[in-house]
DNA sequence: GAAATAAATCAACAGTGTGTTCAAATATCG
DNA sequence: CGATATTTGAACACACTGTTGATTTATTTC
């Protein structure tokens, strides 16, 4: 049941690299299977002995790089005898992402998948809503979800300029501005390091 | 010059319709001109005299939806002597949205082009960064920059929601909510009407 | 209203990518 | 080495594309 065979691990790097190259070019609408093994240099009977499609092959990877991503957020999670606070969590999350430089092509580039890059993020989420539940019992779950709408989604925002500009900000100095957004709002602004 | 023949309208109507149907039902990578054409009623060599493809019509339509946009923006911004508030602003935008559900399907609906979405909404950042940038003139531009990276994405976040929940709440009560996290982060579900 | 003009239709076309099949060649594993 | 599994290469029907030219239909102009 294992996949032991060398030859496959080989194809199926080879395809990654080429769709991965491919999609920091080009949307993936207008990626060929043609092009793609092309570029890849295998058969085009090989991908389909694989894939049914290129959609298939997104949506494979993304499983791929999700058990990844997820394998190397499990110990910040669930390591310590302490819960992690949410600035951790998040700083872990941004951590991960700035390691895995392929995902973040596929995810927050100008052609990536954003539902993928808001799956992603809802992976610490769970952490992150219970520390937070607890501290403003009183509002409404309405509400909470309208939050937990807008600042995911800011999240993903806030890590497309983070890409754009180059990752140069290292991933404490981002999370702890995420942080400061979705805890204070505007008012994070005077008080950049709180 | 002007766009007086009658028959053309009609075609472009019907193309429109089709289109945003269609585009609510599935991604737009797999609406072929035939299909399209099928469903508007039209001859498929219509289609190519007016443009070149599909993204081509999508890229007609979102422009011309823009300045519709725009139009009716235009008053809420420039009408009054007074200059109006944030809230306002925001109000006036996403009710704007919900006169034009269309418009929605096109960016906020699950197969909806999100750039186009934040292009809809950076109409009004203009005046809303200047209300806030005299109030918080001791932040550096980079993070201003980080936080309205952040809060667009973070609107339209709140809008795929708004719209995937059938728009019930109002647009005003919506705004609010946005203004709410915008200005307080998380505090804003302590004082909601705030 | 009639003539001139413009648009939509219809059928046909080559071109390209798709997804599948098969036998042949090649690499891997026991 | 030999059995097995994978990749290759070629061929195939199929569907959609984008364009063409002749024809029909609708609109504008005089």
């Amino acid at each position: 049941m294992k996949q032991t065979d060398h030859r496959i691990r080989v194809t199926k790097m080879l395809i990654r690299r080429a769709f991965t190259d491919l999609l920091s070019r080009k949307p993936i609408q207008s990626i060929s299977v043609k092009e793609l093994c092309a570029l890849a240099g295998i058969n085009r009977g090989t991908f389909y002995a694989h894939y049914t499609d290129i959609y298939d092959l997104q949506e494979k990877l993304e499983d791929e790089m999700t058990l990844d991503f997820q394998k190397a957020l499990d110990p910040l999670l669930h390591s310590g005898k302490e819960k992690p606070t949410p600035l951790a969590i998040t700083a872990g999350i941004f951590k991960c992402l700035k390691e895995n430089m392929d995902i973040c092509t596929m995810t927050l580039g100008p052609y990536g998948d954003k539902e993928f890059a808001s799956r992603l993020i809802n992976l610490g989420r769970e952490s992150y809503i219970e520390s937070y539940s607890r501290l403003f019992s009183g509002a409404t779950s309405r509400q909470l979800e309208y939050y937990y709408a807008f600042v995911s989604a800011g999240c993903i925002g806030l890590l497309e300029k983070w890409l754009a500009d180059g990752m140069t900000d290292s991933a404490e100095e981002l999370a702890a501005t995420a942080e400061g957004i979705m805890s204070h709002g505007i008012r994070f602004l005077k008080a950049p390091a709180l």
